[in-house]
DNA sequence: ATAGAACTAGACTGTCCAGTACCATGCACC
DNA sequence: GGTGCATGGTACTGGACAGTCTAGTTCTAT
């Protein structure tokens, strides 16, 4: 009756603890990151951090759950409100280019980064971030490519395949520059274009 | 003259630290390596260690430094050894097998994992990796097509962008898989061939 | 054979860190 | 205004680790 109720305190330090946990491990790593400069951060003692969270991997693997859904939220929103206009190319250049954005957002690529640093150590985070992230986007957009197949605007007969396909042309390259060189130097917009057209000269309707 | 000649004992306990070194290194991260371990490891003493490493910084470059040729070599051979038997798709397809069985090798795997860990305490390794990696053998595809397109084999007036559409079509997903499942359960070779069947319908000669 | 370099074992320093024990402070209800 | 309790802060514990030092040992080159 005293905690669960509204108790504005205990919650508003929760999420310190959350918010300046998130900061640090995103930047530090695991290992890099002391519970004592997350106390800090939070503007909390560490007993404090002690009493919300048991330990370090709870609050580690907390965080990383967390963050996997509120930062691929938006690019699985994008597939789900994919246009159809009748032009295609035009639709799925839009949505490459909206992808892209979404997921080249930093606090995106510090996750993933996070999450390739520590698969061996947590594996259940790998899984959980490739579920939320790129398997949720890669079947929303199967089913999209489904209907257009089915529509005849598309000529995709596994639309699973296609859609592997489409996500790898536009974000291979950048993703990978961002991962090791900290930022793609590849003008986005043009690429997303590019790499759409390739995209429709394979699985273009006739 | 007493050390750098021959030195048999030296250069031996040298390699030994190395190997252990590269290891550990791989499988556990930079924080999570001690150099305790790897002196235990390479059966030598730390102080050892010390007298052919000024300090843990300076052996986990030369670490990722060395691995990083020795084990994107093949992968680079395998683009320069590109057959030309007439038959693109053939060759390509056969390419593209060999490419990702380079590339989905355990040691090189745990590399990139290490580097894009590490890409912000160490932001030389990552630039390293990507230009000794992913860049080397981009930029000999990429004259690979100019050639096949000047033969009249491929349709692709700019081939670096082919390049790019190629690699990430073939290793995209098996690649993000391995990052963040710690496996790929696409069955490789059949991957290979679908990859090279879209690039083809996006790039071959008409 | 011998001088001198390289190596070994292990203790040691200073630092950092996860997790805990104990004390202080504010809040709710009477 | 007092009493009891949840919550917050400080100081500590035990262990790990990078890097150094010392004293003694083994290898190598001449």
């Amino acid at each position: 009756m005293t905690t669960e109720e509204h108790d504005s305190r205990s919650a508003r330090k929760r999420q310190a603890i959350l918010r300046a946990a998130r900061s640090v491990f995103l930047h530090q790593g695991y290992l890099g990151t002391s519970m004592d400069e997350i106390a800090a951060r939070a503007c909390v003692s560490k007993q404090t951090v002690y009493k919300h969270f048991t330990d370090k991997e709870r609050l580690f693997i907390e965080i990383v759950t967390s963050t996997v859904d509120e930062v691929s939220d938006p690019v699985y929103a994008e597939v789900l409100g994919l246009q159809d206009s009748g032009d295609p190319q035009r639709d799925l250049t839009d949505l490459a280019r909206r992808q892209l954005a979404g997921v080249m957002v930093p606090e995106l690529l510090a996750l993933r980064r996070l999450v390739i640093a520590e698969a061996t150590r947590f594996p259940d985070l790998g899984r959980a971030f490739y579920d939320r992230g790129p398997g949720r986007t890669m079947a929303a957009l199967s089913a999209a490519f489904a209907r257009l197949h089915d529509q005849g605007r598309l000529r995709c007969p596994d639309p699973e395949l296609a859609a592997r396909h489409f996500t790898w042309l536009v974000m291979g390259e950048p993703l990978n520059q961002a991962m090791l060189l900290g930022r793609a130097d590849t003008a986005l917009e043009c690429w997303a274009a590019e790499s759409v057209a390739a995209f429709m000269a394979a699985y273009g309707a006739v």
